[in-house]
DNA sequence: ATGGCTGGTAGAACCAGA
C-alpha cells in the first residue's frame, strides 16, 4: 500500500498580491506541499493565515523586502530547515527542508541574470552564473533522495522556447546559460521530471510575458520552472502536471504552476 | 516588437522581472 506525495511548485510574483489565487490552486488540486518563489514579503508579514486555516500548517520561509523571496507551505511535517545562500549577496533565493518519509525538498529561484548575456558588461549575468556553479558544487555532494524545485531561470531544450533561433542570444536560452545547467543537472544525474512526462520536443512551456497583450495569440512561452529527483527517486515518480490554465486566472502569475506525484 | 505589462515602494520622468 503505498502513498502518494503531491508536491506544487509556483512563481506567485507577490504571494500578498494573488492570496485568491493560492487558495483556488489549494482548493483545486490539494497538493501535500506548495513551494513558493518571488515571494515579495518578509517573513513577519508573510500572510501565514491563508496557509494555516487550510491545513498548511507547517512552514519555512526565506524572505526579504521588495524581491526575490521563497516559502514552503506543507501539510506534513517539515524537518531540518535550511538556507543557501547561492549567489554569496544575500537575496532570500532558496529554503529547504527535509519530510518525514526521507526526503529532501529543495525550493529555489535562481537569478534572471539581467539584459546581456555577457559577465564582463553584465554584473547580474556573472552571478546568475556562479550561483548555478555553487549549486553544481552543492549537489555534487548530496547523498539523500533530494526534489529540487523552483524558477531557474534557465529553458534549457530547443523546444523549451517558442523559438530556438529567436532566443540564442537571450537570457535564459544562451548557450552558456544552457551549458551550465547542464553541468549541474550531471553532477548528481538529476531527473527532469517535466521532461520524463512530456518528453522532447513535446511544447512545454511554464512563462509568458505579461508584456503580450494576449498571452495565447502568439504563444511565445518559455520553460523556465523545473521539478527535478535525484537518481534513487527515478522508481517513485508517479505524475507531471503543468497547470496551465493558471495562466488565464484573474490578475494571474507570469509564471504557472508545476506539479508532481511520487510514490512514497 | 529587448518590451507592448506588473508589483512593490515611495510618493518617481523609480526599480526589477526575463
Amino acid at each position: 500500500m503505498t502513498k502518494r506525495l503531491k508536491i506544487v511548485s509556483w512563481n506567485i510574483n507577490s504571494v500578498r498580491a494573488r492570496t485568491a489565487l493560492v487558495e483556488r490552486l489549494l482548493d483545486e488540486h490539494q497538493p501535500d506541499v506548495l513551494c513558493l518563489q518571488e515571494t515579495k514579503v518578509v517573513d513577519g508579514t508573510f500572510p501565514s493565515d491563508l496557509f494555516r486555516s487550510r491545513g498548511y500548517v507547517h512552514m519555512a520561509l526565506n524572505g526579504q523586502k521588495m524581491h526575490h523571496g521563497v516559502a514552503i507551505l506543507s501539510r506534513l511535517p517539515l524537518n531540518d530547515p535550511g538556507r543557501h545562500d547561492w549567489q554569496d549577496n544575500g537575496e532570500a533565493r532558496h529554503v529547504g527542508v527535509r519530510l518525514e518519509c526521507g526526503i529532501r525538498l529543495e525550493n529555489v529561484y535562481v537569478p534572471a541574470g539581467g539584459d546581456t548575456p555577457d559577465r564582463n558588461v553584465n554584473l547580474k549575468f556573472g552571478q546568475k552564473l556562479d550561483f548555478i556553479e555553487r549549486m553544481t558544487r552543492w549537489s555534487d555532494g548530496l547523498c539523500e533522495p533530494t526534489i529540487i524545485v523552483g524558477d531557474f531561470n534557465v529553458a534549457p531544450l530547443e523546444c523549451d522556447v517558442w523559438s530556438h533561433k529567436a532566443l540564442l542570444n537571450v537570457v535564459s536560452h544562451t548557450p552558456i546559460e544552457v551549458e551550465a545547467l547542464g553541468r549541474l543537472q550531471q553532477a548528481h544525474g538529476w531527473i527532469d521530471i517535466g521532461r520524463k512526462f512530456t518528453p522532447a520536443p513535446t511544447r512545454c512551456f511554464t512563462w509568458w510575458s505579461y508584456r503580450s497583450p494576449d498571452w495565447t495569440k502568439n504563444d511565445r512561452g518559455r520553460r523556465l520552472d523545473h521539478m527535478w529527483a535525484s537518481p534513487e527517486l527515478a522508481g517513485h515518480l508517479a505524475a507531471h502536471i503543468v497547470l496551465e490554465p493558471c495562466r488565464n486566472w484573474e490578475r494571474p502569475s507570469d509564471h504557472v504552476p508545476l506539479i508532481c506525484e511520487l510514490h512514497i
